[in-house]
DNA sequence: CTGTTTCATAGACTATAGTCTGTATATTAA
DNA sequence: TTAATATACAGACTATAGTCTATGAAACAG
């Protein structure tokens, strides 16, 4: 296991980072669309060749980075206080995940993200990048019927995908609107209702 | 005022509407994205001047089509039983509505839509084109506030665009998760929980 | 160690959306 | 009527995302 010699694999994962990073800086200085691919790996003194064989699409990088939302679950379920009821907890969890969203990640990166959304036989990160917000979203209501918040009749998996399309319509409203579109307040006022319904139809049942 | 000499204008609005249905015509059988600028301006004899004189985008064309959802609305407007509540009301411009986009209007077409909507600087039809729909949600708003079923304190512009933004998720997921999502039955279910939510908020004030 | 295979990378090439320029004809001005 | 101008259109050209093929070096087999 000799540290000094760099295996190929190694290489290539080096190669990759640093693609990777000269996109993201470009990104940033210049915004996405006005970055091309040949910038990019002529920037990172690399090729077609090389930027194509480790991200499937310009889109991709972005992609790549999104994933990192998955750290961003890991704390907050962390740090989430244990005695908060259903609705406070999702608010919370709207609440903090927007924040993220909108000052760590940034609009252009979600804007490539939802397009790729958007794109025919790509595979879609919804179903799989945000495994983790249906996770927690999924133990979140399965608490909420225990405690009997909820009622036990309601469709668990349908309720996750409820709420989480009221995040999906308040980014995607944001990213339509633009800057003066407050998405923290949006998306609050808009999935407070939503919960209310979600409860009050429960009540009644 | 001669009827048989063609003026310049005639003769270009006719060139756009052969350049229009030819284009629509190439989508219907290959599908949006399998079409290209070349064999439209081919298939209908024309040019590339031609075609980008008329239209400044091949989305556009879609969005020239998408503006035929005026009629749908004055159409549904026209029938619309008057003793309806609020809640029926919303759901059956829903239900109307998404079994319009859905078979007449078609998920190629709606894509082509919500992609145009994510890119920049664009003039976004949803502050354009939608007007009409955030028209008839805004009268029923405003009758349900005369008629007591909701408060008279509700914002009624936000309102609007929590329903609209209703109507956008459940769109915006039916293009994601593709052909086994039911899309009216999708929307439907939502949009009720939501309703129950604004009716309650209003209730409890 | 030597020949073979695999794989990361280089960079030429392709496909296609959109731009630019030239032209002929309609329109307008005199 | 003639000259000047505007404009609808043709098609060459550009920009750029993504593909394809070649190559050289590493990994591996014997």
């Amino acid at each position: 296991m000799q540290k000094m010699k760099k295996t190929r694999k190694q290489q290539a994962q080096e190669t990759k980072k640093h693609i990777y990073l000269t996109a993201l800086k470009l990104f940033e200085t210049k915004g996405f669309d006005q970055v091309t691919v040949d910038e990019i790996v002529q920037k990172s003194k690399s090729s077609k060749g090389a930027f194509y064989g480790h991200f499937s699409s310009k889109y991709d990088i972005f992609l790549e980075k999104f994933k990192e939302i998955d750290h961003f679950y890991e704390e907050f379920t962390a740090t989430l206080p244990a005695n908060l009821c259903f609705k406070e907890k999702v608010i919370s969890l709207i609440d903090a995940q927007m924040k993220y969203l909108k000052d760590d990640l940034g609009m252009d990166l979600m804007r490539s993200v939802y397009k790729s959304g958007l794109i025919e036989n790509e595979e879609n990160f919804f179903s799989n990048s945000e495994r983790e917000l249906y996770k927690i979203l999924n133990s979140f209501i399965q608490k909420a019927i225990k405690d009997g918040e909820l009622s036990a009749q309601i469709n668990i998996q349908q309720t996750v995908i409820y709420i989480s399309r009221c995040m999906r319509g308040s980014l995607y409203d944001w990213l339509v609107f633009g800057k003066d579109f407050d998405l923290l307040q949006e998306s609050k006022g808009f999935i407070a209702i939503f919960l209310d319904g979600l409860l009050t139809k429960v009540k009644s049942n």
